[in-house]
RNA sequence: UGGGGUAUCGCCAAGCGGUAAGGCAACGGGUUUUGAUCUCGUCAUGCGGAGGUUCGAAUCCUCCUACCCCAGCCA
């Protein structure tokens, strides 16, 4: 489908802080044979254009020093993860082009081994069950500008502790009566070192364990280790983790860990006029303010892909937005920038009218009825596609005007005595309006100019304009939907009078029941782009049936501000 | 407030002591059987601020200022 392979070869020109690291990295004396990345998602969610950054970057950077990258499932929550975002994750990762090395991973089949490293740390005196319950342990950890105090238990004999935790393992405790933590620093200034959490009671099934477990490692005791099994050599990941770097390298030189991985932080992507958090666009799913994750308004890769965004725009745009460790909030017109580039030389045009109005051409025979070949791609040699012609048509009525005292420039379509081409058809000059009781135009009545076909007509019978059109008698109906930016507010989380839900744009979907495609649209492919030429991007929803076609406006052309 | 970060055009972003790339947006001109595309041009004497070092500073030093992250048994 895309036509566009400079993708590999755009990212390999594309660099940035990270990239510069790990070429002094292979420059270096020991450097590692080959370079290992991950992408490491929590099954919580539906992945969205924020992930889609850390995607390219960690595949792109795979890929780019001919290394490798893992998929593995940072799944140490089961209390709010499931299979089916598993395979919705799998779906957009396949979807974007990018494929991961070997079979996917999941933290939870590490379970064992980090069970045992955490032994291992009690037994070397760095780990202790705490009895503190979470209220006590907040108190006990301080703030800011308060160093924590160290816990009653923080020094139960090794022997003990090692039976505790054994018990806890086997459930012999209730959820929340004690955990297991580090043994660190109580007055450190960084919060993540005093005594952080190992392990916490979870009486709740695993998508993938089942009911093996009931104690569940916190996300620091797991990822960096699990960084170490797989041997990641550069473990990347947004700038909210680097006060937890600290604690990820302590790990490492606490355990007898086979490598040791580096973490790398960058800027998560922000979006106006979107949300990036997987939190947030669950609340919009939850509360119904949209169809579901891949409602086309969504920023979730399949919300993108339902609206007809691709993968190839989707990667340019990572691209152009770069990887820096500066916070910012990349403008929504990039993105859309990026599609339109690739919808302009990927998508198949066609004819559409939204808005009929209809024209008769009086020079044309009843019944009669010609067969016009258009070319699928006005540049590019896409093929050819049929398109009836009659003497019924439909047009725009916008492209339409009784004010025949407008300039040819200032509008450039049909107007009673005037010519207008009709997109790869005739010429045609429109002679008299035709109005109902109340006054609304119902009708134009034009002539076509003979043999204008592919050919100009005569200068004096120049036209004003193009304008689209579809063979009244011939054009599928089909409903469109158009959609518009979610919300109103340009960073809805950042609004200090209302919370994000309540600033969606009324108008950011409006459906439009009956629209007259031409008749080649009947075989269009769900997924599959088009330009309905002068209205803009569409694409062809799985909602459609062989009654009713659906589309969806991707976006639509750009409009200079004459029109 | 203690700690950790970040500040270069409206937005993103190169720059790594030798005199401010590029993209998006915007604004002008041209081409065009899509008011699209394409194309040509304009767009930071200035790099958060103030000092200092240097022949030379966005780059080095000092001191300010603003913003972001951390006080989950989330990741």
């Amino acid at each position: 489908m895309s036509n566009d392979n400079s993708t590999a070869e755009s990212a390999a020109k594309t660099s940035n802080f990270i990239h510069q690291i790990i070429e002094d990295d292979l420059k270096s004396a020991d450097a590692p044979k080959q370079i290992v990345t991950r992408f490491p998602p929590e099954p919580n969610g539906y992945l969205h254009i924020g992930h889609a950054k850390s995607i390219c970057l960690n595949f792109g950077t795979a890929e780019k020093f001919n290394g490798v990258c893992n998929l593995r499932f940072d799944d140490t929550n089961p209390e709010k993860e499931s299979q089916e975002y598993i395979e919705a994750i799998k779906r957009d990762i396949r979807w974007l082009g990018f494929t991961w090395h070997e079979d996917v991973r999941y933290t939870s089949s590490y379970f064992d081994q980090l069970y045992n490293w955490a032994v291992y740390l009690i037994e070397k005196g760095n780990a202790y069950v705490c009895d503190l319950n979470a209220e006590q342990a907040r108190a006990y950890r301080g703030d800011f500008t308060t160093p924590g105090k160290n816990s009653p238990y923080r020094d139960r004999s090794i022997s003990e502790n090692l039976t505790l935790f054994a018990k806890m393992k086997a459930g012999g405790f209730a959820e929340g009566f004690c955990s297991l933590r580090a043994k660190i620093d109580m007055q450190s200034s960084n919060m993540n070192l005093r005594d952080p959490m190992l392990y916490r009671i979870l009486n709740v099934s695993h998508h993938q364990t089942g009911d093996q477990w009931c104690i569940y490692p916190i996300y620091d005791f797991a990822h960096g280790q699990s960084d170490a099994i797989e041997g990641i050599t550069h473990s990347i990941c947004t700038l909210e983790f680097e006060g937890h770097r600290p604690l990820y390298e302590w790990f490492l030189e606490h355990l007898p860990v086979a490598s040791t991985p580096r973490q790398y932080e960058f800027s998560r992507l922000e979006l106006n006029y979107t949300v990036t958090s997987k939190r947030k666009l669950k609340q919009l799913v939850d509360k119904g303010i949209v169809n579901g994750w891949d409602d086309p308004r969504m920023p979730t890769i399949s919300g993108m892909r339902r609206r007809g965004y691709t993968a190839t725009a989707i990667r340019k745009f990572c691209d152009m937005v770069g990887v820096t460790r500066s916070n910012g909030v990349v403008d929504v017109g990039m993105l859309e920038s990026a599609v339109r580039e690739d919808l302009e030389v990927n998508a198949k045009r066609a004819m559409c009218v939204i808005d009929p109005l209809k024209v008769t051409l009086s020079n044309v025979a009843e019944g009669a009825s010609e067969m016009l070949s258009l070319a699928v791609h006005p540049k590019l040699d896409m093929g050819e596609r049929e398109l009836p012609f009659s003497k019924y048509l439909y047009i725009e009525k916008q492209d339409f005007s009784e004010d025949t005292s407008l300039g040819r420039k200032k509008f450039k379509r049909l107007v009673i005595g005037d010519y207008v081409r009709l997109r790869g058809a005739y010429v045609i000059k429109a002679e008299q309006v035709i109005k109902d009781d109340s006054g609304q135009i119902i009708e134009v009545i034009a002539s076509i100019v003979p043999g204008t076909v592919g050919a100009n007509p005569a200068p004096e019978f120049k036209p004003r304009g193009v304008i689209h059109w579809v063979s009244a008698c011939h054009a599928v109906p089909c409903e469109l939907r158009i959609y518009d930016r979610l919300f109103s507010d340009a960073t809805p989380d950042k609004n200090k009078e209302k919370p994000f839900t309540e600033l969606i744009n009324p108008d950011s979907l409006q459906v439009i029941p009956r629209a007259w495609a031409e008749p080649s649209l009947l075989k269009a492919e769900i997924e599959s782009g088009y330009q309905f030429e002068r209205t803009g991007y569409f694409v062809a929803d799985a909602d459609s049936t062989p009654e009713q076609l659906v589309f969806n406006q991707t976006l639509p052309l750009r409009e200079s501000k004459a029109k």
